[in-house]
DNA sequence: TTGTAAGCGTTATCAG
DNA sequence: CTGATAACGCTTACAA
């Protein structure tokens, strides 16, 4: 079914058809005999056509790498809820950990049409990004930083350092670091390098702390703190870098001291207030990011590129909330 | 950049170039020129015009609705892993709770010209479907029963019967089961009744079981099962429609008895075999199924439908595994 | 207000 | 093997 069949069975034109479909001047008589053309025909207008012919779609793509799936589910329905009431559509691509999945999505993303794209989480390939230079298409990095880049952003290295300097440590304390590894910016480094300022403002050197590296998921923290406390040695803490780390990590210590709370048990920190381990674990001292809002905000800067009022590029740290203390 | 362009920087034909994109007649040293023009120019076709032209799009278009993230993002990335693989392109939208999103969603897919949907976790609004019948577009809905359509979704009634009764109840026991309420089939009904069933089957008649509704989320666990232990009445089992309300009934329960545990708590059992919570609170008994496999097998099912090779609606139902017994 | 017609970037047909 | 050309369905000058 077409614009023009509909036109014909009306008895108006093309043209007509079109001005009642986006708002042209119509005399309400064509108006009604259009509207029941439609209604009698099902018709729905071919949107390649459109894009096609207006050069633009309206759309925003979002690609969404593979990580924790809180994150993502509520950054998105965030980015939607903005994009939807500023009249823009939303393409979604979910990548997972296949060698150029990324590529391809945004390749794909790029031959329709869309006039901006967000990233989410993914770790910057820089390769990637030129292509949309190239077209000239409008990038928002979430989650991660980029030199030079509009990004939004949580202070993962300022809630780390609240955290830790928040936990009552003496000089005395016994500290291990379970670190995400390198491979998550945002999970990596940043965290590890504000814990470890944190505990330093308070008066805990560096070299006081055990940093090991596990990888994000329960297992992978189950596995670091196992063979951590297998060595023997105690501690009074040990953070982690994600709450999914987290409940490996209590898992282990349950099994290296019992199920009663002994005092000697170490203490078990997260990152992310993950309902269920607040629940079953809690309180334990998490951080609380709100991630609609950072998705919100990403939306907010993306169409304000669009529109074109922007000066220029721009990176938002959006804060958080240490809880469970 | 087009087609054409490209045609004149490398002093051919936009044919030579079209076919050069998708493998036809060409000679190699043509082929060179357009490989060496598109390169130097960063030429991206457009998708838009490819569609409009070939009246399909080679893209199956997924709509996630607000549910269980990492039963959403599983079944997403099976999904994706079979379509790639068989030459397809997945473009998704997430549905939240906003009053026709799931409406305004499908439309807009169907304006992109895709040539199958998947339906996931939505419930089964009627008239959203005969938009696609019209349209002559395939439609697979997963997690849910449709009558006469192709769905793939879990067997979870007889997860949850064996999951009850395997339990170990006696005539005497005590058990409460608390639902997650009627806006999700999959999780409300069909698990209570296959609850239920298996409970009946071991010698518990339904009149001896505490049914309460809950939600679905670990807070609305939690509000149900303090309610629930309020009344004082004692219980041997408390069983969840999933794993968040688990969570949350737990919560509820240490407050109850305090943290140590005593021989008259009463036991939890979940649905999903959430990660975080089977490292804190297990091994508890719960229901593992495999999200993934459910995207391919969704998948599969679509592909076939757009071939053509298939005979009749199917109804693919999906196993499961009872853990932490 | 309304209709005609050009053009958006592809692909496929068909004649060389 | 190759290139001209029509057509896909839509929007928008432009003319009426």
């Amino acid at each position: 079914m077409t614009n023009k069949e509909v036109a014909e069975l009306a008895g108006v034109s093309s043209a007509a058809v079109s001005r009642f479909l986006n708002g042209g001047y119509l005399s309400e008589e064509k108006r009604e005999r259009i509207a029941a053309a439609i209604e009698q025909t099902g018709y729905v207008p071919s949107a390649n056509a459109r894009i096609l012919r207006m050069k633009k779609s309206d759309t925003v793509g979002i690609v969404l790498t593979k990580s924790d799936d809180s994150t993502l589910t509520g950054v998105t329905a965030g980015l939607e809820k903005y994009l939807f009431a500023a009249g823009y559509g939303a393409s979604l691509a979910y990548v997972g950990d296949e060698a150029n999945a990324d590529f391809n999505a945004m390749r794909s993303m790029l031959e329709r049409q869309i006039d901006g794209i967000v990233l989410i989480s993914s770790a910057p390939v820089p390769g990637n990004l030129e292509l949309f230079e190239r077209a000239r298409v409008p990038i928002v990095i979430v989650g991660q930083h980029a030199r030079n880049r509009n990004c939004v952003r949580f202070d993962n290295f300022g809630a780390a350092y609240d955290l830790a300097s928040s936990l009552g440590c003496t000089m005395t304390s016994r500290i291990a670091y379970i670190d995400a590894g390198k491979r998550y910016r945002s999970f990596g480094s940043d965290r590890r390098k504000g814990f470890l300022a944190g505990l330093e403002r308070v008066g805990l050197p560096e070299q006081n702390i055990t940093v090991v590296t596990g990888g994000f998921s329960v297992d992978e923290g189950y596995y670091a703190v196992k063979k951590l406390l297998a060595s023997g040695n105690e501690y009074d803490v040990i953070s982690c870098a994600t709450d999914a780390m987290a409940a490996g990590a209590i898992k282990a210590i349950r099994e290296r001291y019992g199920n009663t709370r002994r005092a000697k048990m170490p203490r078990v920190t997260g990152f992310g207030n993950d309902p269920i381990l607040q629940a079953v674990a809690g309180p334990i001292p998490t951080v609380r990011f709100d991630y609609e809002e950072c998705g919100i905000k990403a939306a907010e800067m993306m169409v304000d590129l669009l529109k074109g009022n922007v000066k220029s590029v721009a990176s938002m740290v959006l804060g958080y909330k240490v809880v469970g203390i």
